[in-house]
DNA sequence: TCCCTGTTGTTAGATGCTCTAACGAGAGCT
DNA sequence: AGCTCTCGTTAGAGCATCTAACAACAGGGA
């Protein structure tokens, strides 16, 4: 066998495996918090680490290779935020509890920029965003969205069969989301494309340079995705 | 004097400049296309060319100063396409006329979506995005987009005062946008990150994973846009 | 207890990148 | 017609990813 690179077998040696690649999670994730992608370099993080360059190519394939695993756990953080933020709010009304969410997000966003341009953004070059690891991977954080859009309009089926149907049943069914309403996973991706586009913006420092206060402008749209004209 | 990098003189020294970086412009363009910011290279732009890679370094002071000079086509470009197609639109009702704008604002990117990434996302090092030439760049397309809503909610003075009128109107001033009244400008604002929201998950390929048609996603954020509550 | 074997880390090197420096050669401008 | 400025060249420093070959060591079965 040549290489591994995974698959920690509970032994000793598989135990400090898994404890040596979390350690070059954390330094890759200081060094992408200051110089953003381009500038994490395996050569830095060994020295960092106090080993030479290319020792760490016993635990991770390839630079793309420790990025995409930094995208997975982004994805899953991102995740246990918004589940964390909604449960906080459990006992508050539902569009109180939507507030609670999207503030979440954006606070995710705002704490650790690098990690969501990671998320959202393709650095990596020949990087596919519908790798099973990481649809499997932004699952959990669609399952709250929809979760909370649902307490918000308990029954609005409006039915109005557009193409869209189709896709978005298929789309709920393939991911195990049982049982959502094509309205209410169109909602959600709007939603989320909305909280996004703010977002997304927002870190890249669009708004400081107009002079507005970002919080301002998302309180706006909160408001205004909590009180649709339909 | 060291080296100039640019300020054609009008002469025929100045216009081989000019004829100069335009080329490696396409080039560099060319290969933004295929592998993203990372694939561009000095070097290989200067063996595309069939030069040798520091000759470029006359023309450009680095490599970042040929992405930020991209980055400020691209916004021109950008606005280009709006303006055109606003234009071509000018006959229809507003309503259609900003389905026209949002169509272009889509279309474009979908045309060139390494651009599109180069414009909204930071793949430089020490970016600053209130650099005084993006906030120019940017100007044009911002002023299309407030024309568009202008006629489409001619007289649309809802004044509730709130902190964000302040800035809003500081930012329409300092951008010479004469007149612009706190709520036109936050519609305007919130269009653009609407539009972006939905557009930079399409280009990143978020919809295609999940089986969904993008053009009917964006039809139903634009209704929703076209008809707001309030 | 001892030895085999797989894992780990090391250096050397191939290849590529940006960018600087020093040096010719030629064409524009006066 | 000659001065000068600009252009393109090579050489090289410095840093990057990643492969290859080699040394050392510790885990686990005999």
């Amino acid at each position: 066998m040549a290489q591994t690179h995974d698959a920690p077998d509970g032994g000793i040696r598989g135990r400090f495996r898994a404890q040596v690649r979390s350690e070059v999670k954390q330094a890759a994730l200081r060094q992408l918090a200051e110089g953003g992608p381009q500038a994490l370099s395996i050569n830095a993080i060994g020295k960092e680490l106090g080993v030479s360059g290319p020792a760490l190519y016993r635990y991770f394939a390839s630079r793309d290779d420790l990025l995409t695993e930094l995208v997975v756990d982004a994805y899953h953080d991102l995740a246990t935020a918004l589940a964390a933020a909604t449960r906080r709010a459990r006992r508050l009304s539902p569009p109180k509890r939507f507030r609670a969410f999207a503030g979440a997000y954006r606070d995710w966003a705002n704490a650790e920029p690098h990690r969501y341009r990671l998320l959202f953004t393709a650095p990596l070059p020949g990087y596919d965003a519908q790798s099973d690891r990481l649809v499997t991977a932004s699952r959990e954080a669609m399952i709250v969205l929809l979760e909370v859009l649902t307490d918000l309009e308990p029954e609005n089926s409006k039915r109005d069969v557009n193409p869209l149907d189709d896709q978005l049943d298929r789309w709920s069914r393939s991911r195990d989301l049982a049982d959502i309403p094509p309205s209410l996973a169109l909602r959600a991706i709007i939603t989320w494309s909305r909280l996004h586009g703010l977002v997304s913006l927002e870190i890249e420092g669009n708004f400081a340079s107009m002079g507005l206060d970002p919080e301002l402008l998302f309180d706006a749209e909160v408001t205004a995705i909590l009180s649709p004209q339909t």
